[in-house]
DNA sequence: CTTAATTTTTAGCCATGTCTAAAAATTTAT
DNA sequence: ATAAATTTTTAGACATGGCTAAAAATTAAG
């Protein structure tokens, strides 16, 4: 088992990935809110055990291992998050930091009974896929609010960065995972979007849409 | 918040004073398994920060602030192990090394729903009562087996030391939380007892009878 | 294509929490 | 009451995972 500290970095780098095949330390050390120095002690040592290929200057890239990892990370965080609201009753936007502790607990039998538990949920609070048991990761087909066209309509299914703010901020006008959205009217200037939910028509921004993630 | 080997440190400290009301420093690196010298440095820091009483050469004791520390931390452990057997179907023998992970996480609001959503349970799964958020401990009058008297009958309502074999060995011999026990003779050569329980008499020695606990 | 800006690495320091080996204090036994 | 045994402390080492400051490599700009 890799450290907490290894598997934060692990987790990043995942992340990270997606947008950017290859990824600076620069990028990690800004995200983990470290020293590009610490970041590159750290990769160097993940590198000897395997975990990440890392080439001096150019950047990293996990391993089968190393993205075998993150999948049971995520997993377990996405498991402890969907437990979190579901069965104790916190607020969506509460559940990050807590499940941020829980996911670094050891224990495979503890995943499963939980999973079982939680009736082998294929999605957590915010939307996102909690990763299978082997790190199989289904694609949910959903498309940003931004790109559905005028009139055309879907449901909300996943927020794409679940910061606390964003996620206080769909519950004050009223939107949850499953909500119907009708794109009404898109604006050129700004391309800010006049939508319509729970019967009303609201405004959003470009910004606020990209961030949405519908399912048609 | 102390760190985690610094809360397992406070945890030992407030086990060892139930029998010995200053603890050695001995005893410490006995449970804990770990060298004197490191008991030594380590209870120095604690000193340091209030949490014990700690006089050279002499032995150490949890300060106020020490054992309302340690309460806490023995309410999240069993919790958790609440969680662990009820919910998530543990069986009570495989519950103790998780939970000591488990208590490590930090969140009132965490523990504060748990407790919630279990119910507010006053005892954990191997009969142990659960300390109230403020540290209430209640004492459920339990006695030991050993001192039933003869044709006394009793239900089992703790286990003192809950080891795994231990558990594995009542789960064999059909002893649970709550089976009823009738004492029909006490053999004074080996303190043995003779027990009925489930309608079968079976032998078990006085070791076995002082670590598990009636409630009359 | 050479200089400037940026990114990454190295070198050396620090805190935490463990260890071993040896010294010091305390307790037990004769 | 002294010697022997035990317990505790100290001193110094090491691993982990951070940091700062400065050097080296890479990338961007003129």
């Amino acid at each position: 088992m890799a450290s907490q500290s290894k598997e934060d970095y692990i987790k990043v780098l995942y992340k990270l990935e997606q947008e950017n095949n290859i990824v600076s330390n620069n990028a990690i050390a800004a995200y983990l809110k470290m020293k590009p120095s610490s970041v590159s002690d750290m990769l160097r040592k993940l590198a000897k055990e395997n975990y990440i290929d890392y080439t001096k200057y150019k950047g990293s890239k996990l391993t089968k291992m190393g993205v075998s990892t993150a999948l049971s990370i995520i997993r377990k965080h996405r498991l402890w998050e969907t437990f979190l609201v579901k069965h104790l009753k916190f607020n969506w936007d509460q559940v990050h930091i807590i499940a941020e502790q829980l996911e670094h607990i050891d224990s495979d039998q503890l995943i499963d009974k939980l999973d079982h538990f939680l009736d082998y949920p294929k999605s957590d609070p915010h939307g996102d896929p909690i990763p299978g048991k082997n790190g199989e990761i289904i694609n949910l087909g959903h498309i940003q609010l931004s790109n559905l066209k005028t009139l055309e309509t879907g449901h909300i299914a996943a927020v794409k960065k679940g910061t606390p703010s964003f996620l206080q901020y769909m519950d004050k006008i009223g939107m949850q995972l499953g909500t119907k959205i009708k794109v009404i009217d898109k604006v050129d200037f700004d391309q800010s979007l006049e939508i319509q939910l729970n019967n009303n028509s609201i405004q959003i921004s470009n910004e606020v849409a990209k961030n949405i993630l519908i399912k048609i």
